[in-house]
DNA sequence: GAGTGGTCTAGACCACTGT
DNA sequence: CAGTGGTCTAGACCACTCC
């Protein structure tokens, strides 16, 4: 026999996608639908975390547990890149007018705020493997945030590293008030001489942590995306690491890979 | 002041990187560990599901709960699709050697057990839609299972749609007793002259519904990648959808995106 | 202050595993 | 059969939101 509270989470997916409940409904207390339901509290929570981890509904704390609006995915393709490279040659009025996070997700500049810090660092062993410079070497970190408006939960966490000995004969570079860089890193780049050859993007899933839950304003089960972004250059040297944390439930991630005709 | 059961995770989750718990080792009962803790066994219960989302431990019921062994991961590089299409013209006793699951995960062929069902189906709205023809165009879809050793999970569940009016020419094409067909799908189509321009692949990350749960021995609250591979030939027309379904605790995608040089 | 969800307790009973 | 984890109950108390 199927779980009890499976069984109530398919009542509830059942009348959510059949519309018995309408996005923006708020469900009835969780005392409420366990009466409803004849069985405990705490068996009718295991059924809305169910609910919870597929993104189907929201849980508010001392509000209520609502149907979730369908939010609109928020798509990240790989042709970024090479629209990243092409843009970063035009000229600083062309380049002013977009960013990348425009391109993904097809808002325009004034719906969004965004956020940069700099910081000084030293390689720690994951990250001078990946760069392959010792234990300890210089690097840039940027922090990046970008929101769909000013109190929102960011689309996602950024946390670039540059080779500092690589970047630091641009003193703009440095200053974190420069940004948002109209032409973004692969024009940063430019400026001091570097050009990408490829970028390799490695993909894992895992649960946030407490801190990228609370600022991703994640509900409890859902996982992330963990997208770690390699920018290599022309001399094969790895210039740029980025992590990038991405909300599992509304990020749709697209790569296309051409082949050599025969 | 931090919730209970977190800092208990917290705890273990330093003894198990301090190394006072080994991978294979077995937890004391959760009745101990909620002793040991003082705490009751429901809170010891959410402690344990926090590092079970994470694959640091094993729940086996009616056994006990054990450190993981660290599982490599299954690396899939999107590198993967011309390495196919290049094997795809080889000389049958070249393309019997190996296959693509050997290409990920470095095993060889005799490690490897593998199941193939095909059926005929009618296109519902999502796959008629991708492939642009209407709803109820004749498919053939295959499924396929590859796993470590026989009694193991599986790596991935992969559901595969071709169409079938572009594959029926050759009947060998049909029959699942011909399956694991040297070379692979590129090889497949090749026999009735198809050939591939280019694969875009869109992911996305969600919990696992009870029955992939089950079929990939899945713990508690870890996710599964969803991968659609679409196969687009050189006339530009969708030849094959095919979702893939992997573990979102051991799998690792990497792609790789060339840039035009300056 | 009323009502909501969040955390935690204590314990019953069932299902599974290995001996 | 003994021991383990799985499910479920009943209810206390806290934290948050909104009126």
């Amino acid at each position: 026999m199927a779980k009890k509270y499976e069984r109530i989470a398919d009542a509830l997916r059942q009348s959510i996608r059949a519309g018995q409940l309408k996005p923006g409904d708020r469900l009835p207390a969780e005392t409420a639908l366990a009466e409803q339901y004849k069985t405990s509290v705490p068996t009718m929570r295991d059924a809305l975390g169910e609910l919870l981890a597929e993104g189907l509904i929201d849980k508010r704390h001392g509000v209520g547990n609502f149907v979730r609006e369908p939010r609109p995915r928020v798509e990240r393709s790989n042709q970024r890149h090479q629209w990243e490279k092409n843009r970063a040659r035009l000229l600083e009025s062309e380049r002013l007018k977009t960013g990348s996070t425009e391109h993904d997700t097809g808002l325009t500049v004034s719906d969004l705020a965004f956020k940069a810090t700099y910081r000084e660092v030293k390689a720690d062993e994951d990250l001078a493997a990946v760069f392959s410079v010792p234990v300890g070497t210089r690097l840039l970190e940027r922090e990046y945030r970008t929101f769909p408006r000013e109190g929102d939960a960011p689309f996602s966490l950024v946390c670039s590293h540059l080779l500092y000995s690589a970047v630091s004969s641009n003193p703009d570079l440095l200053d974190a008030s420069n940004e948002p860089w109209p032409g973004g890193t692969q024009n940063q780049l430019l400026t001091v001489g570097i050009e990408l050859d490829r970028i390799v993007e490695r993909i894992t899933a895992r649960p946030p942590t407490a801190e990228e839950a609370e600022e991703l304003g994640l509900q409890k089960g859902v996982s992330v995306f963990v997208l770690r972004k390699i920018s290599i250059d022309t001399g094969d040297r790895v210039v740029e690491v980025s992590d990038v944390i991405m909300p599992g439930d509304v990020t749709e991630l697209v790569f296309t890979t051409p082949l050599d005709r025969w």
